[in-house]
DNA sequence: TTGTAAGCGTTATCAC
DNA sequence: GTGATAACGCTTACAA
């Protein structure tokens, strides 16, 4: 940084570095590198020459040379966008689920000098061009959130052997690919507990997409939890994981059953827009009606009063997916594990 | 993508494409970059060639080159972490505004084939690396999403020279940077004028942060505007933009101004914090207390009932700086304007 | 342990 | 209009 007078000079090279140290640009790598290979006092003419030059290798032609590109791609793939209803794309990054991924990755990433690239694929011309860029190094490997079990990206991607971690449990009759979820079923099956422990009978649940493996895995764990119990009778409407969607299946539900005092919601998102339904509807929380939701996201605060819910431990799993992905890009050809995490209930006021 | 038997052959090359089309690489380059000097007849053959042999260019040797990186970096700056409180990094990014700008710089980005980077800066370690990395080239520009006016991150930017956008004002005494805001001042008069319509003559304030330019400027805005309509006295506590620091600041407030009966919160996230503790002191929405936010994120209508407030279109505005920093990559040297959305109040039924 | 030199895949400057 | 050919900045055998 330091002899820069004319302000927008060509940045260092190590051919730079390497005429300024006295030493050979091979040297300069190396220590730059970090090869335990190099007498220590050309080492440290090395690194003072660094730092009196300000350089930083060029990721291009390291690249270039290495086939790798040091960075991975945070892939979310949706559902083609509706022309007219959304506006904009990306329903899922206003998710709160979609920063604490990011939160989580970066976590690992960043020490490691791994960059994040986000992309977004939404039909299969985006699909295409993504495995594309993927095939040609430009980013070592893909996290995955897919809203939609009907996805191809997850098959795509094992196909073109690229390492990948999935967000979450992929369709069942799928690729075997590396994935980190938690026990779904199991966590559903707390609320079920929860709610039969409160001696709430007259049950209700609003479940997430059934067409997702997370929404119809919750749906199957709170009844199979809630027929341990001895309730084998519950009302079940669909949601799709939105705000808006949790208050209108709300509205059919409460519909449909209008003397529940039990209710599961399947999202805590949901939950926030059901629970005013609920209040409109004339029933006191937890009183009338106890409510467990599940995510144990920033919603479940933003409820009133705060929600009961079963933790999904979405940062600590991100950084999970961040350490598979990087063993599986470190030894290629090695297929990782699947990691799976255990839910567990958070106490709070509606339930 | 049809002749790969192996399954993990090499990708294509230009040279590979070349000797299918029985042309030469420059041809092929040409082709492939939409130069308009080549014959119709070769180029159609080179088209050909191009999808019969699944080529995709590599960005690295490109970019080495061309000595641009075809992407961009989504720069969230933000203050030291707390090491005890913050078990995870990127307090910003559960923050709804966070989302809503990647899908606006989405918008923009995925179109012109320019890829989206993200990351933190969170110290005077990271800013250096990062400020390295982009004078390599690495990105070709910044959008800059920062969480306080202290932040030496533009005045790095610019002194690098590198194409940058704010995501906000930058701080009073900064560097002549680029950046896409909306009128805050003229915004939070409007939840003024909505609150002296209605009466209201009690007024409190949750302010946002006020070493924040958007915290300061909404605070005096709804002020000046207030005192225009003869009102003069006016309760505000500082809040932090967040929704557990919205619902600590209501309890100050209340204390400090029991019977108020007009609120103005700077953020909707806050706002979704402070509803609870109005509740809770027994006040009814809206007819003890009208409340108007600012932001129109999903939070407004997280709330019970949904919030009137000051609508930001952060999509719009993201998209904007978009294409001001495409713009600004483009034309090198040229200094591009600012851009600032009118503000609207959206009428719900808090107020 | 260090230096030399050969690529990595692309674009761009030339002659043709 | 097309084709050689020289960079771009780095890593990595291989030679010394």
């Amino acid at each position: 940084m330091t002899a820069d007078p004319s302000g927008m000079a060509r940045p260092a090279t190590l051919e730079d570095v390497a005429r300024v140290a006295g030493v050979s640009r091979a040297t300069v790598s190396r220590v730059v590198n970090g090869a335990h290979t190099v007498d220590p006092r050309l080492r440290s003419a090395v690194e003072q020459a660094v730092s009196q030059t300000g350089y930083v290798p060029n990721r291009a032609a390291r690249s270039l040379v290495t086939r790798r590109a040091d960075s991975v791609a945070l892939v979310v793939s949706e559902r083609e966008r509706r022309a007219v209803h959304d506006p904009f794309i990306g329903r899922m990054f206003t998710d709160p689920y979609f920063g604490r991924v990011v939160s989580g990755l970066l976590e690992v990433l960043r020490p490691s000098g791994v960059q994040l690239m986000l992309m977004l694929a939404d039909d299969a011309a985006s699909r295409d061009q993504l495995v594309g860029y993927l095939r040609q190094g430009h980013a070592d490997g893909v996290v995955l959130i897919s809203s939609h079990s009907a996805d191809p990206l997850p098959e795509m991607l094992t196909r073109a052997r690229l390492p990948a971690v999935l967000a979450a449990r992929p369709a069942d009759p799928g690729p075997p690919i590396a994935h980190v979820d938690i026990d779904q079923h199991a966590g559903a099956g707390l609320a079920a507990d929860r709610l039969a422990a409160l001696g709430r009978t007259r049950i209700g649940t609003v479940s997430g997409p059934l067409d997702m493996p997370a929404g119809r895995d919750r749906l199957e764990g709170f009844r199979d939890a809630l027929a341990a119990h001895g309730i084998h009778e519950v009302a079940a409407v669909e949601g799709d994981f939105t705000q808006a969607g949790g208050a209108a299946a709300m509205r059919r539900l409460l519909a449909e059953r209008p003397d529940l005092d039990g209710l599961f919601v399947a999202s805590d998102l949901m939950a926030l827009g059901a629970l005013p339904v609920l209040y409109r509807a004339g029933k006191r929380l937890p009183e009338d009606v106890a409510v467990v939701g599940f995510d144990d996201s920033s919603a479940a605060l933003a409820c009133d009063p705060p929600l009961t819910t079963v933790r999904q431990p979405v940062e600590e799993m991100a950084a999970e997916m961040a350490r598979l992905l990087l063993r599986q890009i470190g030894e290629p050809g090695r297929t990782v594990p699947s990691v799976i995490f255990r839910a567990e209930l958070v106490a709070r006021q509606s339930a």
